[in-house]
DNA sequence: TTTAATCTGTGAACGTAAACACAAGTTGAA
DNA sequence: TTCAACTTGTGTTTACGTTCACAGATTAAA
């Protein structure tokens, strides 16, 4: 394959695919066609067939994809070979949730320290992991933490990504409703659900 | 402005800018500019600026945009104008983050009504709705509720889907990890908390 | 009234991604 | 060994969205 630009889109589906994959080999499946993929997620078998072109050959004409070694090749990629730690900020409702939820396993992340700003939550326990104050973030240089997890008020959320960046956080997940700036070598993916919500109606037809 | 076709990365921006406009409205800020706006989101003017033309002219050249009139607008194009109305099906952990969000509001959204398959949780409140079984969804049908959330367990998630849709739901917030089918005239978004989680790892150096 | 500064709205140019079509590889049956 | 059925990988075409550049509208100051 030549050299040719990597389209975001692509990078952007790989984690679908491979969430198809996982499942699949859930059920013992050991091989699987882009037609049986693309089903699977309501998109077209040629689009899959291209994004995995952008990485590499990783299928057999005439037979399709071991599904095995296909989630391996992915998990390659997007870098989820090796288990990531992440630093949870913020215990409130919404961390308990994040911190519960069981998902985030099967792509090997881990949610290792736990911080908050609430006195009485500080020194408490959540799914194991006691609480820590927040004003103490730099005791996460000593472990291998790479990605972030806000869940604080908006109005706290970009302070808190500054202490994440300076801690040597990369990646960051942002679950305030708002933008947070960071240097360009840090990248921030933000969940605003409400906003999500909002893109509903639109496609509604008015009662 | 000539017909054209409306691309849908602009109406996936106009929840964000109308985020924007809405603060800015909070700070009593009277009119403000496409690079005013542009800075706030870091994006660019003329992006903003064409996404509005797509929908007509709002502003005055040398002036700007007047921040409530242009939100007014906003609203009325994405069909938020008026509340709606949504049920909740799941009063699990994630359900009771959801109801609890107070982020919804500003959108004019309201969740009028939750519903669970724990025996024990059904008949008991939470932020003053009271838990219904779900075998009894159908009780929607006499509010006036057009969007559903979804916060189940992946394997029941596209059943309460089905019911949705039955019950005249015409858009679907899923946080469950997993597509679900729904006829066209649905308009699905699905939310996956670890997916996105997932994208961030590639745009890390690996160690 | 004139001029300079400001800002919008949009046709056109450009760049990127999706869709297509098919060559080439693989399998299994005849 | 041959042939038919199947499936991948990718160059090309088409569609779409972004960026650009500027005409035209507005304001404020001279």
């Amino acid at each position: 394959m030549r050299y040719r630009k990597i389209p975001d889109e692509a990078v952007w589906r790989l984690p679908m695919y491979l969430r198809g994959l996982l499942l699949s080999l859930e059920k013992s499946q050991e091989t699987i066609s882009s037609q049986e993929l693309a089903d699977f997620f309501g998109v077209h078998p040629w689009q899959i067939r291209k994004d995995f072109s952008y990485f590499g050959a990783f299928g057999t004409p005439g037979v399709g994809y071991k599904v095995k070694k296909l989630s391996t090749q992915i998990k390659k990629i997007l870098n989820l070979h090796v288990s990531h730690k992440a630093v949870l900020v913020g215990a409130g409702n919404l961390g308990a949730v994040i911190l519960a939820y069981p998902g985030f396993k099967i792509y090997g992340f881990e949610i290792t320290a736990v911080f908050d700003n609430n006195p009485q939550k500080i020194g408490q326990k959540i799914e194991n992991i006691s609480i820590k104050d927040v004003s103490k973030l730099s005791l996460i240089k000593r472990q291998k933490i790479d990605l972030g997890i806000i869940a604080v008020p908006r109005k706290a959320a970009q302070e808190v990504a500054d202490r994440l960046v300076e801690m040597g956080i990369k990646g960051i997940l942002n679950f305030s409703p708002c933008r947070i700036n960071v240097p360009k070598k840090v990248k921030v993916i933000t969940i605003d659900i409400a906003m999500d919500l909002a893109r509903l109606p639109y496609y509604i037809p008015s009662s």
